[in-house]
DNA sequence: GTACATTTCAAACATGCGTTTGAAATGAGG
DNA sequence: CCTCATTTCAAACGCATGTTTGAAATGTAC
């Protein structure tokens, strides 16, 4: 067999039972018994399973943050700013090109992210600011630009809270689908699920601020 | 040492690892070590580990809970549907008053929230829907009653895409403390944080429903 | 077709895990 | 003080993990 064929087959058992189970709760074997290969097989072509998870994780974002790159600039580019649901629609079609490449890809992909920012507390996070720093601020700049209204900590604290609803729905996405299915006989893939995602994000980035006095009011009147 | 002294040693020492490094990656010898007790103990008092991630979550659970239902009662006896934003606002003072009952006794169990959604798939959630499902479900009549342009279906996503922000949020809360006090120079602390989860949250749920056109006509303008 | 590099394979390694065990220590009641 | 139940403790158990090893198999070039 070919170095390529036993990596990829390994790349993509890998990658499904990341999704399924977590990274810590995915095991070489498991993984090696999926892709029908030797166990060793993997330290051997990856070096670790540290090597493995990151090598899985890059698959997708090598494809995916060059084309966000490139969107950003164009909007960056722009005389006037952009509004935020454009801004977020970016995503939309990168993320679903994903689908092309691979069947269930962005379903994948987005789990695999959820994954990694809650298994190994921070790892990820600092993979990503690493390698494609330069991507995120170029959205996080967009955002500032589409809600002049905003300072730069709460939008810090909004596109977390963003990050949160996206990498949280996606990694119980399986028991979602399934829920939404049986009970609300929904077609449940992650297309219509973005498209559900967008107007929520967008309202909650762009919302009102708080302050403190609003906040003690609403407290005394719930009681 | 009296039976309940070890117990909430123990008790004590797992919640704060359990927050820090989740529950599948924190081993017994680390709780028993910090707990200053013999590894035997936590399986003579609790039985297993398991019973001991339930036990450390139902102290906070047994608390919070029924002071919820409470307030969510008298609102749903009030003549005039609740505005949605003093129904999340229900959610602020129970769970500051953690804070009283233990020291950073509201981070701790909203991390530990985070971390048993996200560590074993759905366990916890099964958890709660069966020993606390009348809660939820008041809960949830609230937002419905609060926002009746919404079908439930709607309501349910979205109140899925609220609980991510939440529990992603507190999972990730030491990380983004430390971000945000030294990008930010703020007092990171768990009451400021949901103070600023509110406004986004409110908006999110409350957000108009966006037609496939419009989303469409959205990923079209952002080419 | 031989020589060499690459890849596979079964087996073992060291380590850490949750749990169990049986004896020692400690507690409380008569 | 003796007795008996409760609690602690060191040690070991069985098992699963990631990794390493050295021989066997396979592929490649001359």
């Amino acid at each position: 067999m070919s170095r390529v064929q036993t990596q990829q087959k390994i790349l993509d058992a890998a990658e499904s039972l990341f999704a399924e189970t977590g990274f810590n709760d995915t095991s070489l074997r498991q993984i090696t018994s999926r892709a029908e290969v030797n166990l060793a097989a993997v330290n051997y072509h990856f070096g670790s399973k540290k090597a493995l998870i990151q090598a899985v994780l890059q698959r997708y974002l090598q494809v995916v943050m060059p084309r966000l790159e490139q969107q950003f600039e164009g909007l960056l580019a722009k005389q006037k700013p952009t509004q935020l649901p454009e801004v977020l629609a970016v995503f939309v079609q990168p993320l679903l090109e994903l689908e092309q490449i691979k069947r269930q890809g962005t379903t994948l992909f987005l789990q695999l992210l959820g994954r990694g920012y809650t298994d190994v507390q921070g790892h990820l996070r600092k993979f990503i600011s690493h390698h494609y720093g330069s991507v995120l601020n170029k959205f996080v700049l967009l955002v500032q630009q589409s809600c002049p209204g905003l300072d730069a900590a709460e939008i810090f604290w909004r596109l977390h809270f963003s990050l949160g609803t996206v990498v949280f729905t996606m990694a119980s996405s399986e028991a979602l689908f399934d829920i939404a299915a049986a009970d609300y006989q929904q077609q449940a893939d992650i297309e219509s699920v973005i498209r559900r995602l967008l107007p929520y994000l967008a309202a909650g980035i762009a919302a009102p601020v708080m302050y403190p006095e609003q906040l003690n009011s609403m407290a005394h009147v719930a009681h």
